[in-house]
DNA sequence: ATGTCGGCCCACAGCCGACAA
DNA sequence: TTGTCGGCTGTGGGCCGACAT
């Protein structure tokens, strides 16, 4: 029995203590609850609270807003948080709201070790403004998006309790790698070789367990103290622990529950703690007012994700969908592992048509390939599918996703070197810039749709997808607006044109290094197969053969082969285009399938290879239109939105449009430009690519449409051109009668 | 080992589960206590929560209101007891609201069993009218006023918990009596006898204990399921459980925890659901709108009477209190029982002076004999003081409590055989009214003191004690308007004169037996001892010989071999007097103990001691006098109200007064004779004794002075003689300039 | 590699009468 | 009469390797 000690009395503190930490020093003054304040990318793990054992917690999928971050604020989702019966003046609120996280404090509640955050964000009005004009770019940093846990925290584990682990019988027993991985070193030479492990959990309450290797054959397990936690955690078999080794070697201990919203009762809440200091109406005065407003997320106790990044937001916007597609989604399976299911998109429609209209906010109804699975809701909003983009169908169809889009009619780039005051340019301005435009396009909507059996309607489908029933956001412009990246202090008072002289400099590296995200590895961008053109974004973490992600592992298999010319190496951020034969444009209009959408198209990615043969300058320009075009949704068929967009195709008479009338036929290595990629591209690569490129690819071309079908304010759309220190901007704006 | 069953497998339900009982059928919708709704005096138990089990752990003292009844809300006393910041328009409230209770419903909360009411009230205008102009009577019944526990539940017991019975070690020790009362019995015979006892708590829940008798010597014993009863209460020894056998045998079983208000935190709540919905905000709203507002009343967590009972509360605006005097009050000790405690009243003075000046909420300070005892306060309000009087000090002053008082002039009496349409005379009728009026006199106040180093102050001290700021009460009439009982559905509107003829009748049987309190036995009113004459209030529960409460003791002893001439046997409702020598009255004008407060005096025991050797009619106003001027208190010594006192007790040219001047020496066997307590008598002694007495002693006679010092509103004062059908009614109304 | 089980030990809940207050 | 204690016993927590997957 050598090496037997007793551990009985030295177990835990038996008194539940709210243990209340706050890495800034600042309480919560939460006594419920530990909670800890996220500034930033901070990693400070002092406390009991740390980031990476709240993101482990919380799950690889968790989406958690950083301060200083953009992000945009869906008051529908939040109504789908939280149980709360929300006031009238709720419903008056937009659909999205653009924020900026002011602050994010992480907290546990103290009886289940829920996780959740009470995150303040401030409505920012020149972010949506900028955005309606599409002067924001989006900048793609996954990392961002997606939980740290796996890249932050390298010695970390989760296991799934069995029944045995949960038993009053015995102890735990520990995966041997997770043990060996995450456990200080055992000295194996005894025969039964065993230490004391000490960890802590969210809340910082230390938690003693044996840890001992025995049994034939040998195995880790934890042994005395285990039951402990189990009771006081009133851990049951199918919830799972996950241990944690920080940099400094101090262990620490979380627990997922088994997800339950299947039968009833979800186990931690619906209504505790985290969700009482929302208040919806507080939410809606502060956001009608715009200041600042606090909303608590639990985002374990429903996946609604009503705070979603800017750019995977953004993004979206920029996809088509399309009745009829396919897509790919990732989800935390039962097990606490991650999992991609696909479905079928099957309808397209507003989730609450009388109070939010144009509402994108679970637009899409879907139907799940794996049919009986529950736990999944059948609407789904676009950012939620999976950002490497939509996947084929049975050959019927092709979605595309594209890594950085525009929006619509009409573009124009912003006076870099000459900002005047508000940094935006003014209606007047507008005109000016038409001078100098160039190399832009109005396109048309001719789509010829396959599969699904929906007759012709083609362009009279086109809808725009107004964000809100006013239609602000009618006309959108191109800008070079940087978004700081999330954990900046800077104060976003002062990104506006200001800033973007220093894009000026960094721009001149920028020539055909496109995407370096993730910061890993410079991009891969195209890839052109036997059908064609294909751009990826492979930043799904499929482990190979395990059939998990199949469609995206044999787009890598078809990538790779026949990489282009660009230095390419990971498979992250790649553009995906799919061959499908002549079909200019996809454009399902399955009229009526959903209630009040009668379709919902972009420019589709056929389209874009057609003009992906035109000579540079035009080609931006047709590129942004495909982007931008995407989800033109309107409530009605309009006659005024039909004509409008043909009339942009058609007409020359609208001020200098027809210079814009794409050639033909140039490379599309210059599409999807974000501006801050080029700030990674220059950063990364040290400024050294700086001259190569020719004048003219300095310039980032936007088209926006300006499609409204109730004229509550004069839409305008105004397309303008013009050339300030070295750069060459422009606008296109069109009155819309 | 014969007899023995396992009982292990059916205990009780281990989970814990709400039971929302309803005795009306009516969900309480409160899904984390269980609920009933009282109505009146329904003893139904038929549901988990009874009226009976929840009196009984509630405790015997606590006053718990019945629907219908009429009750006095006061907001500082309610603010003592939530734990709620107050909004400023509580302030404005008044120190006291007359409020018909619409509803209340008993509840008990789920995790600690701590019991709560909610109550409903509304505010009741009318009543107010009346109790300030003196129209309403007080009705007597203790019943009301003290808990029902035992008077109608015979079968019941309650045992502080050991810690034997608390340990893991054994069962629970059931006290002989206890068992032999309570449980079923056993069969004697058998060598081991035992039961399975089923008992059901305050939410419904059944608990079941194996009950056996055993052990050398025989004791009861309860073994299986105790320990899990205690672990899941998570009883500890000093809490008190007790058992209660309903009519059709069942057993209900309630919990007492032990008071903890002295270390910090109370183990019930402070802060818990029960105060949820008080929110005293809409309390505000409510009183000041007139309108029915809910308050959440917990009596054990604080006992800060904030409802009090309409007749006790009145009673005490009758009752005379002046620094140095001395005063029971009745206490539950730390075991649950009941105990009397004597202290000292040693100032008089606003609680809160600036936020509610006059305001009698714990207007006197006062110091308790057994100094060390916390859980009392040292300020306490005039109605807490036992209800019979006060008791004598230290030989040098005698407080005295009657059963029966008015308040104020002018007093008259109503028409008993014509009345009005309203049942209530206004001011204008009043002066019909005086012409029936008889045997009514005023008294000035000529109240030497003695005792304590204060000097000469007298009658200038005198201060009148407006329960508001703008003095209303000032003038009080006096009628014969009876307040229902509580569990009565009489409507309200039509207590009026009307029913005062009943009076009339019962009037007769009055004669000299006063105060049948407690409804248990006749009255054992005077006891003369040694030093003079005594009046008793004996209903305490001195258990012989057990020295807590010797005084009362004592004076039972002195009392009982002195018995005069009227049938006395229990000790119950007796007034004492004192003798003190030749002091004619105690008045302390302590001027500047306390803030605001110079002194205050009614027309003092010796005051009353003096004119009981006056015949029959001028004692009995001279009793009405004391006792209607006691709590006579102006915030400011004024020359108006000396001269008005000193007036009323020399000026002969006062109308009739002169009448009424006390001569000297008689028996004060007639004093202090409310008329319920006439009607009281009457009933117990089926109006048997309705022809010995002379016409005169038919007569109750009140005095009342309109002694304002604020002459907000006309003061007047009155007298009149008048002899109506048998009856003499005397009313004295004079103007105060 | 690890989930489950039987064997075993041991702490403690809990029933008993003895004893004393 | 009843509070506390020592004695006794049964239950179940919990550590172990065996065995099977």
């Amino acid at each position: 029995m050598g090496g037997l000690f007793d551990l009985n009395d030295v177990i835990v503190e038996d008194e539940e203590e709210a243990v209340v930490v706050d890495a800034d020093g600042i309480s919560g003054s939460s006594s419920s609850s530990s909670s800890i304040s996220v500034s930033g990318s901070s990693n400070s793990c002092s406390s009991g609270l740390c980031l990476e054992l709240w993101q482990a917690c919380a799950g690889p999928l968790i989406f958690l807003p950083k301060k200083g971050s953009i992000v945009v604020y869906l008051p529908q989702g939040h109504l789908e948080h939280v149980c709360e019966l929300p006031p009238s003046e709720f419903y008056n609120l937009p659909s999205h709201v653009f924020c900026r996280v002011i602050d994010v404090k992480l907290h546990a509640e103290e009886a289940t070790d829920e996780v959740y955050a009470q995150v303040s964000m401030a409505p920012d009005s020149e972010i949506e403004k900028k955005f309606e004009e599409g002067e924001i770019e989006v900048e793609y940093e996954e990392e961002e998006i997606e939980g740290l846990s796996k890249s932050t925290t390298p010695h970390m584990f989760c296991k799934t309790l069995t029944a045995s682990d949960t038993s009053t019988h015995g102890g735990f027993s520990v995966p041997r790698r997770a043990a060996e991985d995450c456990f200080p070193p055992l000295d194996y030479n005894q025969q039964r070789p065993s230490q004391e492990l000490v960890a802590r959990d969210l809340h910082g309450v230390e938690w003693k367990f044996r840890h001992i290797y025995r049994g034939q054959p040998r195995r880790h397990l934890l042994t005395t103290g285990w039951s402990a936690f189990i009771n006081k955690k009133k851990l049951v078999s199918g919830d799972a622990v996950l241990f944690l080794r920080g940099e400094s070697g101090e262990l620490r201990l979380g627990i997922r529950r088994a997800t339950q919203f299947k039968a009833g009762v979800p186990f931690s809440l619906l209504c505790t703690e985290s969700s009482k200091p929302s208040t919806l109406f507080a939410v809606a005065q502060a956001v009608s007012k715009k200041s600042v407003f606090h909303i608590s997320y639990t985002p374990r106790a429903n996946p609604s994700e009503f705070i979603v990044p800017f750019s995977k937001f953004a993004k979206s916007f920029n996809c088509s969908f399309a009745v009829g597609m396919r897509f790919k989604m990732r989800f935390e399976t039962e097990d606490a592992a991650e999992r991609r299911y696909t479905g079928l998109i099957t309808g397209i429609s507003d989730m609450d048509p009388s109070r939010w209209p144009g509402s994108k906010w679970r637009c899409l109804s879907v139907r799940w390939d794996d049919d009986a699975e529950i736990n999944r809701h059948n609407r789904v909003s676009p950012w939620e599918i999976d950002s490497s983009g939509s996947v084929v169908g049975s050959g019927s169809f092709s979605g595309l996703g594209s890594k950085r889009t525009r929006t619509a009619l009409p573009l124009h780039k912003p006076d870099l070197s000459v900002p005047n005051g508000t940094g935006f340019p003014d209606f007047g301005e507008s005109w000016r810039f038409q001078k100098v435009l160039q190399g832009q396009e109005i396109f048309g909507f001719s789509s010829p749709y396959d599969g699904l059996d929906v007759p012709n309607h083609r362009s009279s489908e086109m809808r725009r997808c107004s964000s809100r029933p006013n239609g602000f956001g009618a006309v959108a412009t191109e800008g070079h607006v940087r978004i700081p990246k999330a954990n900046s202090d800077i104060a976003y008072k002062g990104i506006g044109f200001g800033e973007s002289i220093r894009f000026h400099k960094v721009l001149q590296g920028q020539e055909i290094f496109p995407q370096p995200q993730y910061g890993r590895a410079p991009a891969n961008i195209f890839a052109q197969d036997n059908n064609g053109l294909r751009m990826f974004n492979g930043v799904h973490q499929a482990s190979p053969g395990n059939g998990r992600s199949s469609t995206m592992q044999n787009y890598n298999v078809h990538a790779q082969p026949s990489k282009p010319s660009l230095q390419a190496s990971s498979p992250s951020s790649v553009l995906m285009f799919q061959q499908a034969g002549n079909q200019a444009g996809q454009i399902i209009g399955n009229k009526g399938e959903d209630n009040n959408y009668y379709g919902l198209f972009g420019v589709t990615e056929s389209m874009a290879r057609k003009f992906s043969t035109t000579p540079f300058g035009q080609q931006d320009s047709a590129e942004n239109l495909r982007n931008k075009c995407s989800f033109i949704v309107s409530e009605e068929p309009s006659q005024d939105s039909l004509q409008l967009a043909t009339s942009f195709a058609t007409d020359p008479a609208h001020g200098g449009a027809k210079n814009l009338v794409p050639s033909s036929k140039s490379s599309c290595r210059l599409f999807g430009f974000p501006l801050k990629e080029g700030v990674l591209v220059a950063h990364e690569h040290g400024m050294s690519t700086s001259s190569a490129s020719p004048p003219s690819e300095n310039l980032t071309f936007s088209v926006s449409a300006a499609v409204q079908s109730h004229l509550e304010f004069p839409s305008s759309t105004s397309l303008s051109y013009t050339k300030v220190g070295g750069l060459m901007s422009s606008s296109l704006t069109g009155m819309l009668v």
